[in-house]
DNA sequence: CAGCATCCCCATCGATACTG
DNA sequence: CAGTATCGATGGGGATGCTG
């Protein structure tokens, strides 16, 4: 069990309905989609994992180069968070020794679509957001 | 100090790059600011708040029963982050009793706009994500 | 090479009680 | 009403070592 489910958290029919949903209300109450994409993607690593894979499939030592310094630990959890989600696959090459390929599945490459639209903001904006924490800590 | 700063990971360059970035390479390599921004609303809290305050400017007590059930130590931190980043004013009205008025910034509202594509992303892909968890799970 | 198991730390968050 | 102060539990995540 990675964590416990989302939260049925009241605001988050108002986070439902910020996100636009089609006319007919939610009727799965128990979860909340924004908050289960988010508690996902909002972590460290799964993003950057998601974009190293984004230019081409990597095998398990090469996806842990790419992102750095993430721990061999975090890399293999994480890397079965995402295929659990449908994110990602994972392909095993019975070779000697063993290789493991992952690779982005449509969903995935789909998630970075948005994922980018935020990076473009928070690159736009991170000169304003520093400047404002500068201005406040002066205090 | 509410948190260590973001790690300057390598791959953030990559994540720099992938959100477009400017011409000019990042001259500070001490910060990445997709991760920066990611830190913040990835987390529960700052974005519950954010869009409770969407509508309408909200006073402490009202923003604590907009978002549910967090606690007053956690809406006091995560407001007083949220107001450190630029993305809310808190007013101060010396009334008997005090009241505080919290409101979204210009920043804080064009925040909700990519956040909110994300949301659309999640509502419209929950479905898929969760039938490849069940799929997942029967291992 | 890929990945699991173990230990352990410490940051985060909830609950509670008190103040201006 | 709008906070601050303090305590305590919980679990995320790093480091290390072992296996197929």
């Amino acid at each position: 069990m990675p964590k416990a489910p989302a939260s049925n958290h009241p605001a988050c029919t108002e986070a439902a309905r910020f996100a636009a949903v089609p006319p007919g209300a939610p009727p799965d109450p128990s979860v909340c989609p924004v908050r289960d994409v988010l508690d996902r993607i909002g972590q460290k690593w799964p993003l950057l994992i998601l974009i190293a894979l984004e230019p081409a499939p990597l095998r398990f030592s090469n996806v842990q180069r790419a992102v750095g310094d993430i721990s061999k630990r975090m890399l293999t959890q994480t890397l079965r968070d995402l295929e659990r989600d449908g994110m990602l696959t994972r392909r095993v090459y019975p070779t000697k020794p063993p290789s493991v390929e992952y690779a982005l599945t449509a969903l995935g490459r789909s998630a970075l679509d948005p994922i980018a639209a935020l990076a473009a903001w928070a690159d736009l904006h991170h000169d304003t957001i520093r400047a404002a924490r500068q201005q406040f800590d002066a205090a």
